[in-house]
DNA sequence: CCTACCGATCGGTAGG
DNA sequence: CCTACCGATCGGTAGG
């Protein structure tokens, strides 16, 4: 008997992986067993190894999922004719849009990443260090173009994604904070901050 | 035989709290094992119960212990007399110099708190939300004397806080960027950001 | 998708 | 500070 739950447009592995997102970001990798994701599911666990092949699978498809898609954003902003601030806005944008919006998945792939296997572990590092080294270029180009405060890309850089990551601890304490409101007031004290 | 390392102002204990921080901060405190703090601190496992308590216990340790850090300066800081946008300052460079200066602690109690036992975790998260809260009066407060630009106050210190948390996980990927130069790039990207 | 089960590892105790 | 050890729980497999 077919339990876990799977809607017309997610295969059962896609059920399993949106519970485990959930339960690492709940308990941490670590500490979430599998056996509790089964009972989340509704089977017994040995029943998830027909769907999956390991947590540590698990904890890999949730990560490079995120990750490819900040990358995918990444580009497109990068091609664009955009000037320098307007490509940042855009970007802060989206960390804070995808955070809301995908909130479990996205905690998991900036705080549990570090629980991958080689090469894996690797590999994800490397992604994130060429992410950020993109933005530095970014916050370069805009410094030398006169348009963004000349203080240290990499702070600056460092700055922008720690406070658009913080989203996660945070989101859901005040009700009373629209998610459109909290998004134009984060992008207005970041880019304001470096506005030349 | 005494071989767990103590210098002249650090007992056992203290010397145990100081591996288990790294020690936590680098596996986590789920996937960190007695075990492998009793083989840092060059000692079998059960002997390490001579100094501790608990696993928890630590973690709780190193939690309150930073936690009650970080409010004896934020007292100190509403008692004095200075402008909200220099509390602020203030505030934001205890961050930064505290977190730079005790790595591994401050990562600790900012990301494994949530492994912490009841009561305790409800008592830590109640000292968040009231260290938040305070910070929000003086941003409030600061509104009020025309001296902060109207954003909402959450997302203010919400951007703020989120952005000197960040340096837990970026410290030392450059060693191009001086602290000094970092502490003042950082606070002057989040206070140009909200000054009026 | 289940029952039955395995080897490994965990935090911690007993007793010295 | 050690040796010896315990009950619990872990991820995962065998076989159906």
């Amino acid at each position: 008997m077919a339990k876990i739950k799977s809607g017309n447009n997610t295969t059962k592995k896609e059920a399993v992986l949106e519970k485990a997102a959930l339960l690492f970001k709940t308990k941490g990798y670590s500490a979430a067993s599998m056996r509790e994701l089964a009972i989340a599911l509704g089977v017994e666990a040995p029943s998830l190894y027909n769907y999956i092949g390991s947590k540590t699978e698990l904890l890999h498809s949730i990560c490079f999922k995120i990750a490819n898609e900040f990358f995918v954003n990444l580009k497109k902003v990068e091609n664009s004719t955009d000037s320098s601030i307007a490509k940042i806005e855009s970007i802060i944008r989206f960390h804070i849009q995808t955070t809301l919006s995908r909130f479990n998945e996205v905690y998991v792939a900036n705080h549990e990443w570090k629980h991958l296997k080689e090469p894996f572990f690797s590999e994800f590092l490397n992604f994130r260090r060429n992410y950020e080294k993109r933005l530095i270029i970014l916050i370069e180009t805009g410094i030398e173009k006169n348009e963004i405060k000349n203080l240290h890309p990499y702070v600056t850089v460092l700055t922008i994604l720690s406070a658009v990551r913080g989203l996660e601890f945070w989101h859901g304490h005040k009700k009373n904070v629209l998610p459109q409101e909290l998004e134009n007031d984060m992008v207005s004290h970041l880019l304001n901050g470096i506005t030349k």
